[in-house]
DNA sequence: AATGCGGGGCG
DNA sequence: CGCCCAGCATT
């Protein structure tokens, strides 16, 4: 926690939170009462679920279980029929699970303090916090997305919500702002901000009951924040080349401007049906190599002559190199590997 | 620390 | 149409 932080007083902004759900809460089916078997069953639904999406759900799935003790009773495939369409079919498992365990670890008692709430199958961190505050008052912010979003932007903090150390920070910003009463209110005003009007997207900065303390609202840099690092995303990737040659000279063709290795040479990356008669009689070399997440393979055949390389070549508009020349040209890193040691291999059969 | 789960929303 | 999405369990 950054200490320019720790002696200032935040918590008026928290009352003003409070204050604005109390005339403002979108108006939901979980909220009329503070069944937390409602709320429970609320918040999974919404896991992951716009409320547009998921209210039907939650409206057909308590008609059919209005207790744990209906739901403990149904069989797991009942409780999917009626998460059809939802998405995330564990959550469904889940809390088919977790309705025994109430039943029988809970003597039929939806548990009543976080850290038992939190046992339920399901229930993480998150659904603990909402549950615990909404229905028995426990003072502990209920950290989500949009949490993360409309702190970053009231405190303008740019702290990574990608780092493994965000869901500490950011707990210890929400308690910054976090009064002693009505921990339920407060957690549902964040909620109703974060998804109506602190939006990751075109947010409704005029409507935001804490705009005058938004210090990202009153420097124009809302844009900026939540940061977040993307990460790269790894995609296995498996690619099959086909090296002809005759002698010393062999086959390549220019990659096109898309995809990877834009522009640069690769060999034959497949051998059309007609060929397949005269590669049969001849001898193929089969090599495989890795490179980061990729897996190539790469089936060397000689052909018989220079004539059937040629033919080959402006049947398929390759381009016939020499050895030499090839090193002029701009392979991908594995392709020039392979070119430079490529007496590597076993003997085996052309995979058609 | 990384990955899988699934729909809808968005550019 | 491809990309994105912090909740949770699993690995």
């Amino acid at each position: 926690m950054k200490t320019n932080k720790q002696n200032a007083d935040f918590l008026h902004i928290g009352k003003k939170l409070i204050k604005w759900y109390q005339t403002n809460a979108r108006q939901l089916p979980w909220r009329e009462n503070q069944h937390p078997y409602n709320i429970w069953i609320s918040e999974i639904v919404l896991q992951q679920t716009q409320v547009k999406q998921g209210l039907g759900h939650y409206l057909r799935f308590i008609e059919r279980f209005p207790t744990a003790k209906e739901l403990h009773k149904a069989s797991e495939d009942d409780v999917l029929l009626y998460w059809k369409g939802l998405g995330y079919y564990s959550r469904a498992i889940n809390l088919h699970k977790a309705a025994h365990q109430i039943i029988e670890e809970f003597d039929g008692k939806f548990p009543t303090h976080y850290q038992d709430i939190l046992k339920l199958k399901g229930v993480g961190k998150y659904t603990a916090a909402a549950v615990a505050s909404i229905c028995f008052d426990e003072k502990i912010p209920a950290i989500d997305g949009n949490f993360y979003r409309v702190l970053s932007r009231i405190f303008a903090d740019d702290f990574d919500m990608s780092s493994s150390k965000a869901f500490q920070y950011f707990t210890d910003l929400a308690l910054l702002i976090m009064p002693e009463d009505k921990p339920g209110d407060f957690n549902q005003a964040i909620m109703d901000i974060g998804s109506e009007i602190c939006k990751p997207k075109n947010p409704l900065c005029g409507e935001c009951p804490v705009n005058d303390d938004c210090i990202a609202y009153q420097t124009g840099r809302i844009s900026e924040f939540p940061m977040k690092t993307k990460k790269a995303k790894v995609t296995d990737l498996s690619l099959k080349y086909y090296f002809i040659k005759f002698q010393n000279q062999f086959l390549i063709k220019q990659r096109g401007n898309d995809f990877i290795w834009k522009k640069l040479y690769e060999f034959p990356t497949s051998v059309p049906a007609e060929w397949e008669e005269l590669i049969m009689n001849s001898k193929i070399i089969n090599h495989k190599l890795t490179h980061k997440n990729m897996t190539i393979e790469i089936n060397t055949i000689e052909l018989e002559s220079k004539k059937a390389l040629e033919k080959f070549a402006s049947d398929n508009e390759y381009l016939i190199v020499d050895e030499k020349l090839a090193d002029e040209k701009s392979f991908p890193k594995p392709l020039e590997t392979f070119y430079k040691k490529r007496n590597v291999g076993e003997i085996g059969r052309l995979p058609f």
